[in-house]
DNA sequence: AACCCGGGGCC
DNA sequence: GGCCCAGGGTT
């Protein structure tokens, strides 16, 4: 039997939210597919955000076969600038499986969806309940905080198990019929509402029932342990100038399969120790600290690429924060040796018959081009992330 | 359970 | 400048 607090809560959230919802572009319909990817695009970011990328990227793939049967690298260019860059790759991994698997249609099955690749608890319930108006869970951030202080739970909800919990309560408030509108509505009073620092408790639906509120603990609710700091990583970066047949260009190579900003494009730069550190001046344009950056960079460079690297003078310092690691970066300016000019052109060459190295591998052989000249034009079809998208747009200016 | 994985907006 | 995220994958 449920209880009066909750009766009033499915039923006024409900019927709140159906005269509430904002018109956004995946509520135009309920095709799966377009639920399916702002369900991605909205894990860990914010709507406001999502919405240019989300247009975007339905004009350019607008069917799970499109996405299925793109090049990856357009996928990741779509996605730049958003983050969190594996949701892309696990997105269009999840749309070749849906081709494979399920003849194309995002199968009507919690089991099925929940196996696609990048899609977990929360993302499955939003499916199967957003497209398909099943009776499951869907359980994020902002419902952990509304249903805590709806209910005044003071378990920490940075804990998994704080989670598991939750998705059984709020399956438990489903309207009959109702999953997806209840399901979006728990979301939308968490954004517009209920939210993070000051909840507009006086325009709440469901204020006359929420015990947080009545115990006067809607600002301290959720609790959540907080998270670790990012830790500090000292870096110094490259922007090497072409000459020749590369004059007005500059070096880029693209960073590993997996790992941090995977198989993104970035300018050449190196992790300095914490020694390595202290010898940089605070002041970037000093002369000692130039000359160690510069060998450091020197060293470091020419050993991946094969190039003989000038530093010339500072060009500026920026911050980059992830949400595990800080990066503090000083870039350089940097000539070619003149003396290997003809290598220089020579690698360029190399590069249009695939191999930097010169050693006359085939296109169709070459194993990896980590390094590349590119010019402005080149930064509409390779993606950086925003740090050096910052960097290049503010040399070429 | 702990860690890895971006970025921007807000106060 | 700290805090908040419309999470999932890996170990």
């Amino acid at each position: 039997m449920k209880s009066e607090a909750e009766q009033h809560f499915s039923r006024e959230l409900l019927s709140w939210y159906r005269a509430n919802k904002r018109t956004l572009p995946w509520r135009v319909n309920r095709d799966p597919y377009r639920i399916w990817v702002s369900e991605i695009m909205l894990q860990q970011t914010r709507v406001d955000t999502v919405i240019p990328y989300y247009e975007r990227f339905m004009d350019r793939f607008p069917t799970i076969r499109a996405l299925a049967e793109a090049p990856e690298a357009e996928v990741l260019k779509c996605w730049e600038g958003l983050g969190y860059y594996s949701r892309a790759r696990n997105l269009q991994a999840g749309a070749r499986m849906v081709m494979e698997l399920y003849g194309g249609e995002v199968p009507d099955d919690k089991t099925s969806v929940a196996g696609l690749k990048g899609v977990g608890p929360y993302t499955s319930g939003a499916i199967m309940s957003i497209a398909f108006n099943r009776a499951e869970p869907a359980v994020d951030g902002n419902v952990m905080r509304v249903l805590s202080r709806y209910f005044c739970l003071e378990e920490d909800i940075a804990k998994p198990k704080t989670r598991i919990g939750i998705e059984k309560l709020a399956v438990s408030l489903i309207p009959e019929g109702a999953a997806g509108d209840f399901n979006q509505g728990l979301m939308e009073l968490g954004a517009l509402v209920c939210t993070p620092k000051s909840p507009s408790c006086l325009l709440c639906p469901v204020m006359e029932h929420c015990a947080g509120r009545i115990a006067g603990k809607e600002h301290e609710l959720p609790i959540k342990t907080k998270a670790k700091p990012p830790r500090p990583e000292h870096r110094v970066a490259a922007i090497i100038a072409g000459s020749g047949v590369n004059a007005g260009k500059v070096l880029v190579r693209q960073r590993p399969e997996t790992g941090l900003l995977a198989q993104m494009w970035e300018l050449p730069h190196l992790l300095l120790t914490k020694e390595q550190s202290y010898l940089l001046a605070i002041d970037g344009a000093a002369a000692n600290e130039q000359a160690v950056a510069g060998e450091l960079l020197t060293k470091a460079v020419e050993s991946e690429s094969g190039l003989l690297i000038r530093p010339r003078k500072w060009f500026m310092d920026a911050e980059h924060v992830f949400s595990h690691i800080h990066w503090t970066m000083r870039f350089y300016l940097a000539d070619l040796g003149a003396e290997d000019y003809s290598i220089a052109a020579e690698s360029a060459a190399a590069y249009e018959t695939g191999g930097i190295d010169g050693s006359g591998e085939s296109p169709s052989e070459a194993v990896e081009q980590p390094y590349r000249w590119i010019g402005p034009e080149d930064m509409e079809t390779l993606a950086f992330p925003n740090l050096f998208l910052r960097i290049l747009r503010e040399y070429w200016d």
